[in-house]
DNA sequence: TAGCATACTGAACATGAGTTCAGTCGACGA
DNA sequence: TCGTCGACTGAACTCATGTTCAGTATGCTA
């Protein structure tokens, strides 16, 4: 089996969760099978059923199991808001990823699927982050860190978007900028560049105030 | 049926390869049956895979289509980056899908389709439009209209990403700032904020500030 | 010990998927 | 007029999928 490794004292219960969150993070929901995710939990499709009724019921149990892990995270962050005021870089949402959980985890990719596939559960996550980053600039606004905006709800948002890009399209950026960037290593180059562009911007304003 | 609208004098072959490109850009490929694809075109399953083979023929089929369609999309924007480089606000990847389609259009979700299965089209377009974002840098440092970068790559790779994100989590922008911002309206308020943040950051470099 | 609940399995079932096939219809050239 | 070719269809076939079911084993409780 792929998943003897990790497998130690968890009940089968725990272990079929753990491959299918594995097996729908890599491949999506509806291209998985009851009998894959069997297989790579080493059990009988039939056990599956009846530890979680269908497989929306296992579906939904592991959207709960990860829900609650970006939940911790969720903890986290707030935790280290002071962090982002005192110091000067911006702690994007890949960032905290690559932090909080181990390079194998297969968490980002399921937070991708949730985000893509315009799940329930994926909205509520982006709302709630919304919610977060929007506070937070109002925050920093307030203590003189930001530059103010005119439109504080698309700043949140935009700044938002921006971090989970990175996340949606890490393969692509691996490809194109020739390391991944949710290694330390990429990630240092990433966070460089962004917290340039966030501090100084990117482009010289135009001298003539002349716009169309 | 759903597609006499705009059905025309167009082949059968033609409604079919419309009506699967709408249907795999509203729902993913694996979602789709034929025979929803054939109901949608108006005509029997059979006669689906007599044009295409096989549902994977008919997918490859879209898949040029959709290609072609980028292609042209692209030339428009190397023809626009004159503009881009004379006036002083950054042309998004998602303005210039606004511009070049029609509301209704479902190839920026195709595309959005493309970009998350890691299809290898997918890949091919990221690269090139990377390419393309890498050279308008340069292009504008040369004249002086970007401060410098110590990472121009990793700087293109940053500004595509942000760009292609706001295709990629639209519905979940337009929930959280309350309008999509792939219309008129929300695209002058995101285009703004953009432009804000580019052009004089979005946070206050920290000076020597006592830290709490 | 007896009784019972729970974990678990192998085999079968029902359904929906992609695909095949025999055949109809109409256009067009010899 | 005949024959052929391509567009097109309805029905059937094959297969994989989610699910059900009858039954076994193991431990817990009385």
């Amino acid at each position: 089996m792929s998943s003897v490794d990790e497998d130690g004292d968890l009940t089968a219960k725990a272990v079929i969760r753990n491959a299918a969150l594995r097996l729908f993070a890599e491949l999506g929901h509806d291209a998985v099978t009851m009998r894959q995710i069997a297989a790579a939990a080493g059990v009988s499709p039939a056990l599956v059923v009846h530890h979680f009724g269908s497989k929306d019921g296992l579906r939904a149990a592991v959207d709960a199991y990860a829900g609650r892990a970006f939940d911790s995270l969720f903890a986290m962050d707030e935790h280290d808001v002071a962090d982002a005021v005192a110091g000067d870089n911006w702690m994007s949402v890949a960032e905290m990823f690559a932090r909080a959980f181990p390079p194998g985890s297969p968490l980002p990719a399921y937070l991708r699927r949730l985000l893509l596939t315009n799940d329930p559960a994926g909205a509520a996550l982006f709302g709630r982050w919304f919610n977060q980053t929007h506070q937070l600039l109002d925050s920093l606004t307030e203590i003189g860190a930001t530059r103010p905006s005119e439109d504080p709800a698309v700043r949140a948002a935009f700044l938002l978007v921006n971090d989970l890009a990175l996340l949606l399209l890490r393969n692509q950026v691996a490809a194109a900028i020739g390391v991944d960037p949710l290694t330390p290593e990429g990630m240092a180059r990433w966070a460089k560049e962004v917290t340039a562009v966030y501090q100084q911007g990117a482009f010289v304003s135009a001298p003539e105030e002349e716009q169309s």
